[in-house]
DNA sequence: CCAAAAGTGTTCTTACTACACCCATGG
DNA sequence: CCATGGGTGTAGTAAGAACACTTTTGG
């Protein structure tokens, strides 16, 4: 069917957040209690409505600022998918661009947000509880999560979890957390090292996780992982 | 920002399929001819209007239905990403939710069609020339493209391509078509016919290649590669 | 000195590549 | 008999897993 200019049918555009980091060993996604109905007093992923004259990516990013204070430059943040069951919202007709953010812990804990109450909860808690989030929102932190554990073996995307600089330790607590199972020390090193693009020396050590000073590194340029960082 | 019953913008959303198929040893996408402005007589992606009481998804398969004829019992489709940028339709705000559809070659050429001139276009022609298809949907038929190679390595999706039974070298030429490298023969039918789950023998042979009889094969229950094939 | 984390070397095993070779059909 | 594609065997090489071992700090 071609488009036509005139009678379409309405939709209200929103973005929802799958925001995670890794704290206190475990992999957290930020949400926030809804103040109102439906799903009063229920946690929701962030999220809000797409403006007339915004790109939906722009979308994204203000309703990250606006929640935690965190600008593009600090993390990674990636369209996800679109939810769009015309049940999903029952005051009306509702398509939702997910969208996937990555950040390291923060210092301050989500400075900025409007929300009246937002807070990073380990993700095994929110799925595996039986307490349900408000609307599909299960369904999209579900996605988000696999998805982020998937990028994982193929992109340098866990550095977005570490603050830089970081050491090779410190990302691999990242990767033992987020898929949940311990990695040979020594293995990683080599890969992690030798993977053409993924690290930068910065020159300057830390001692900051005990034992042998350990070398500092950013992020390189490399966009893809050859070869791929793979789960036992 | 929470959610809010009232005074929401209002959009349109619609769906875009990019439906490939391997046709004359060329990876092939579905086109139709715009009959209305903007962008008439231009090349555009088939797609249309998601209905009010109407899943995205099945808008998709509706719409893939309407152009093809094709059910989704004879095809693979999946959401690619969504497009939102506030220009990207000249007349209104439209965010269009695109799809991606492996199928077979067609029996009959796009049976069922409501578009006045629906045909299969080489995608290397596609997007290599100087004529680009309407709206974004240069962008958006790129995005299916890489999609779709992708996927060949780690899932089992190229047997989508080819109708069913079909030979390991019938499987071989699309991958071949697909990544547009050849590849070993011997090699592609061990590394193939080992990854547990994804071919299941029917007992019959085939010589419509010429050559020795060749084991015909169905899909099996696999829905991840391992190892994955990779490109050279 | 001891614990802890960083980093290197070595061995074993597995997976991939390249290619020789045989098989079963049609013409 | 020969061309064509189907299918198997095998040797060489690259990558990953497991783990012994050395290094450098703090307490």
């Amino acid at each position: 069917m071609a488009y036509q200019a005139s009678d379409y049918p309405p939709f209200a555009v929103t973005v929802d957040l799958v925001v995670l980091t890794v704290r206190d060993d475990a992999l957290q996604a930020l949400v926030v209690r809804r103040g109102s109905a439906p799903f009063e007093g229920r946690w929701a992923l962030p999220g809000g409505f797409v403006q007339v004259e915004e790109d939906v990516a722009a979308a994204a990013e203000r309703e990250l600022a606006e929640e935690t204070g965190l600008q593009l430059t600090d993390v990674h943040l990636e369209q996800l998918a679109t939810y769009g069951d015309p049940r999903r919202d029952p005051r009306m007709r509702v398509v939702s661009v997910a969208h996937l953010a990555l950040a390291a812990d923060l210092p301050t804990p989500v400075a900025g947000s409007d929300a009246a109450d937002a807070r990073w909860r380990p993700v095994d808690a929110l799925l595996g509880g039986s307490r349900r989030l408000a609307f599909d929102h299960d369904r999209i932190l579900r996605d988000g999560v696999e998805r982020a554990r998937a990028k994982l073996e193929y992109t340098p995307l866990a550095a977005s979890f570490c603050g830089e600089p970081f050491t090779v330790g410190e990302l691999r607590r990242v990767y033992e957390v987020v898929w949940g199972q311990p990695i040979d020390p020594r293995n990683f090193h080599r890969k992690v090292t030798g993977a053409p693009g993924f690290l930068v020396e910065t020159g300057e050590t830390t001692t900051r996780q005990g034992g042998r000073p350990a070398q500092l590194y950013r992020v390189g340029d490399a966009t893809l992982l050859v070869p791929p960082l793979l789960r036992g």
